[in-house]
RNA sequence: GGGCGGGUAGCUCAGUUGGGAGAGCGUCGGCCUUACAAGCCGAGGGUCACAGGUUCGAGCCCUGUUCCGCCCA
């Protein structure tokens, strides 16, 4: 290829296709289960399979892709395992919603069976885009080891941990209050409700004594509603003022009902309220313990849509006409009839007062949820002995797993010391049905049909569990749990069932040997990335089911990256409508732009605020390489193929050795951000290198080395050599770019992504040619520079200049270095020596090794003094804190020697300068005091 | 109420053994310098939220105040 079919702006459209088919092909990204290189592990957090990309699964991807791909450069076996999560209420729903505009009701008329099947062709057809999307982005999965929790070795792995954790004990099932979402008509686990802080009412309500109507005591609620299930008044045990009214009772208003006043110092607080507290055990999580410290009755009043339901209104005692009124509404209706009811017998005190109260809403679908007395299944999370929540503090605290930022071990510690039992049923369809059966024989009188489908199965049913007969009666029909288990359940067990475990129930030995010899290689897995918001739903708990089960953490190291938000700080949601879609920024500024742009910002411990400035930035930071390329391949000798050996090159010209050794720090400053998982220094680090000290000097000092004969080779090799290896260097954050660009420097057939990752190696190092590159051309060159911005001196304009060597080294240096200077400070004629006759006025500059004169006419000698007058004052305030910090005599005392040195030397570089300076400035402006002087 | 993170240039943010205040974008000035105007060269811009303290020395460590964000109760 040559440089005409080279466009001039780089785009991305034109390569990004052929390469990601080219990766699928060649497989780059698939591991070998038998392969002895050292394993690298990564198990994506499977997307939900109705999601699509958005921003956080960009950032997340790319961080695993730019791991992924660094380590299997550097030569390991790199396993990225893909896949999607089933998403037990979310996918149900989309789902559903479609049934629903087909025309049907809902999912009970389709009925479950059905249901479920229509669920698994709606994947077949639908689901999974995301994945997709994420090879758009360039993820290098093993995409020939995806995996789905539902599928069927994953199903296996989730009956097979049910089973040994119940055997256990640590799975039980339990009547109690749980978190119900109406809405989605299903019980949640604690963490799935998010609680918002509202302005509530408290409502004050007067319960009158049994024995007489005329006393009674005033209770303080914000859910009035709740009363109808009252089975109890709390005082304050020690409290003078109501305390001998323990032990009588109270006629609860509305009811039919009289229940008991007693003491209790937990619930109570004599100092809040009125000092009495209406007790509902069956309505309130706190009444509900203080109910089992005193033996009261649970009196529940809604049913599992969240509406109140006549029989059990008719058990609560409820006034009928009442209860006529309240039958199947909803709790907030329910309130109103209810406050309107208490006010019309006039027991309701009007003190209408704004009260701040917290307020449970689903996080799938922000319904308000309601406490609610149910038979679940939970796990017990701190048995006594065998405590899956200390194991996994442990294995923190023992640092076998390190969080990155480590800032994020308090949050993961206060939540596991204060973990409670985890509810994994769900009242849902689709998901891992419970694998639990009830004998119709013995268990029928629990086993209770639910008006308009369904069954619920209560509490006093016995489990069967890895059985097929019933073990009291032997018999064998069989009714399975009719609840799916919380889908964190599968997806806490990724790190292993993904790997085939269990191994022994594999279908055969083939597939046995093969998931034996995953398990082997690639559990623990090295590295989790994964977002804070998933820290605790899915972190803690593949910790807990991976020690508990693999014996072994799950991963090593967890690196936890923030929120993608939008430019003003708000988090993207779909109700704000500032959703950024990630697919629209790569069709706008190329994946690599997005990529580099994510990795760039992914600084520990912040939220990224996305700007599209930025994106803008990284493009053109794309077409700067592009036009490097495209320069190179202008200067590609004509009968030049492709494959410049120059593995071996030892290079003579100082620009070549400059950047040879320049490139190698910058490999050393990129391995050791990257083991650091510090993706933005990385970033910044190649970006400053390959745009900045590659295009902006090298290129252009290689431009004068390129003209000449005796040089050319040699940088025509140094330079394609390291443009090759920058290309390398970058690969891993922007591998479209960085493929498309080596094809044309490299006949390899492979791809860059199977390439070598560039290795620091101190003998590359080039101390010498650092230093005679940095302080005889870019020092000189800059200074120059200075002069002609400072004075508006345009580039075409060439310049004569006086170059007064400070002795007969630095003479040699600048005569060896000239040609460099010359063109890139746009020198016509330079006179070079240590004993110069300097002009009379001229404007001048010092660098270590010289002084620069360059010859000034008249009409330029008053920007000069400006010039230098501002060089002055700036030299004079540097000078000045340094004078006063070594007048310090505490701080010669104290301060170290090596840091005392230093300052001194400076100060001795300070005064040398300011004295220039302003002799320098005195003798320009004796041109204006005597003019004829400067002839 | 408890916990965590943050307040650094006009904007977005870096800044970890305490000793130089930095980047990108934007701004201003000069350039179509034979790869790149999505570019090149130069320049300006900050009492590092506030108040104390430790130290020879604090953006960084300690205490308090304040504002913003998040998590938990």
């Amino acid at each position: 290829m040559s440089e005409e079919t080279l466009e001039k702006v780089y785009d991305p459209k034109k390569v990004e296709e052929k390469w990601m088919r080219r990766w699928e092909k060649d497989a780059i990204s698939h591991a070998d289960s038998k392969s002895d290189q050292p394993p690298f592990s990564i198990v994506i957090p499977p997307p939900n399979v109705t999601g699509s990309l958005h921003l956080g699964h960009a950032l997340n991807s790319t961080l695993q892709d730019i791991l992924s791909r660094w380590r299997r450069m550097s030569g390991d076996n790199v396993l990225w395992l893909p896949g999607m999560d089933h998403a037990g209420i979310a996918t149900q729903n989309v789902v559903e919603r479609r049934i629903v505009s087909e025309g049907k009701m809902d999912r009970h008329e389709l009925g479950r069976k059905a249901f479920i099947k229509r669920v698994w062709e709606w994947k077949a057809e639908s689901g999974g885009t995301i994945l997709n999307q994420l090879k758009r982005l360039g993820a290098s999965c093993d995409w020939q080891r995806e995996r789905f929790t539902m599928d069927e070795g994953l199903s296996r792995s989730v009956t097979t941990v049910f089973e040994q954790l119940y055997k256990e004990g640590l799975i039980y099932r339990d009547q109690r209050l749980i978190n119900l979402c109406p809405h989605c008509r299903t019980a949640l686990s604690d963490i799935e409700v998010e609680h918002e802080d509202i302005e509530g009412k408290m409502y004050y309500i007067q319960y009158p004594l049994a024995d007489d109507p005329t006393k009674f005591l005033t209770v303080a609620t914000t859910r009035p509603e709740t009363m109808l299930g009252d089975t109890a008044v709390a005082v304050h045990p020690e409290d003078p003022r109501f305390n001998h009214w323990i032990g009588k009772k109270i006629k609860l208003p509305l009811t039919g009902r009289e229940i008991p006043i007693i003491g209790d110092a937990i619930l109570v607080d004599r100092e809040k309220g009125t000092g009495a507290v209406k007790i509902t055990p069956a309505h309130d999580f706190n009444d509900e313990k203080s109910g089992k410290r005193h033996g009261l009755e649970k009196i529940s009043l809604i049913d599992w849509s969240g509406e109140m339901e006549p029989l059990l209104l008719y058990h609560a005692e409820v006034e009928r006409e009442l209860a006529n009124l309240l039958s199947y509404e909803s709790m907030t209706e329910a309130r109103k009839i209810v406050v309107k009811a208490l006010d019309e017998v006039g027991i309701l005190e009007p003190k209408p007062e704004k009260h701040m109260m917290s307020l449970g809403k689903c996080y799938r679908c922000k319904s308000i949820v309601e406490p609610f007395d149910s038979p679940q299944w939970f796990v017990k999370v701190n048995a006594p002995g065998n405590s899956l929540a200390q194991a996994a503090i442990d294995a923190v605290r023992k640092k076998k797993i390190r969080l990155i930022p480590e800032s994020w071990e308090a949050n993961y510690f206060g939540w596991m010391d204060n973990i409670e039992d985890w509810c994994i049923s769900r009242q849902i369809w689709w998901g891992h049905q419970v694998p639990v059966f009830y004998c119709r024989n013995c268990d029928l009188d629990y086993i209770l049909g639910v008006p308009g489908g369904g069954t619920i199965i209560t509490a006093e049913a016995t489990p069967i569990v890895g059985e097929n007969t019933c073990q009291k009666c032997g018999g064998t029909d069989l009714e399975q749990d009719p609840d799916v288990l919380d889908t964190w359940f599968s997806s806490a067990l990724w790190p292993f069932s993904t790997l085939g475990w269990p191994a022994n129930l594999q279908a055969d030995e083939t597939k046995q040997k093969e998931a034996e010899a995953l398990l082997k290689r690639f559990y623990p897995t090295s590295t989790l990335v994964s977002g804070f918001d998933i820290l605790f739903f899915w972190v803690a708990r593949m910790i807990m089911m991976g020690l508990h089960f693999m014996k072994e953490v799950p991963f090593k190291d967890v690196y936890i990256h923030a929120l993608v938000r939008d430019a003003d700080g708000q988090k993207m949601s779909k109700s704000k409508g500032n959703v950024i879609d990630p697919l629209d920024l790569m069709d706008k500024y190329g994946t690599d732009a997005l990529r580099f742009t994510l990795a760039a910002m992914a600084s520990p411990g912040r939220d990224i605020k996305l700007s599209e400035a930025r994106i803008e930035g990284y493009r053109n930071f794309c077409n700067k390489l592009w036009n490097a390329a495209r320069f190179i391949l202008m200067n590609r000798p004509g009968e030049a193929n492709k494959t410049t050996s120059v593995s071996e090159l030892a290079p003579t010209t100082s620009a070549n050795r400059w950047i040879q050794s320049r490139f190698n720090q910058s490999v050393a400053s990129v391995d050791r951000a990257l083991k650091n998982y510090r993706f933005d220094e990385a970033a910044h680090e190649i970006y400053q290198f390959t745009w900045h000290t590659f295009c902006d000097w090298y290129l252009e000092l290689a431009k004068v080395d390129l003209q000449n004969e005796s040089t050319r080779d040699e940088t025509y090799a140094t330079v394609v050599q390291t443009f090759e290896a920058s290309l390398r260097l970058l690969h891993p954050f922007m591998p479209f770019l960085t493929e498309e660009l080596r094809t044309f420097f490299k006949a390899d057939t492979r791809c860059l992504a199977l390439a070598e990752y560039p290795e620091f190696s101190p003998e590359k190092n080039d101390v010498d040619a650092e230093e005679a590159v940095q302080k005889v051309v870019i020092d000189t060159i800059m200074a120059v520079r200075n002069i002609r911005g400072e004075m508006n001196i345009p580039p075409s304009e060439s310049l004569p200049v006086l170059i007064q060597a400070k002795d007969a080294a630095a003479e040699k240096a600048f005569e060896k270095e000239m040609p460099y200077i010359k063109r890139l400070a746009r020198l016509s004629d330079v006179t070079l020596g240590t004993s110069l006759e300097k002009p009379r006025m001229s404007a001048t500059a010092a660098t270590d090794d010289g002084t620069i004169y360059l010859a000034l006419d008249e009409a330029r000698i008053r920007s000069e003094i400006d010039r230098i007058s501002k060089r002055l004052l700036k030299a004079e305030k540097a000078l000045a804190i340094l004078e006063k910090k070594l007048g310090n005599e505490k701080f010669i005392a104290n301060a170290p020697a090596a840091v005392v040195d230093k300052t001194k030397a400076e100060q001795q570089a300070g005064i040398e300068n300011k004295n220039r300076l302003s002799a320098e400035l005195q003798h320009l402006e004796t041109f204006f005091s005597n003019p004829t002087e400067t002839q």
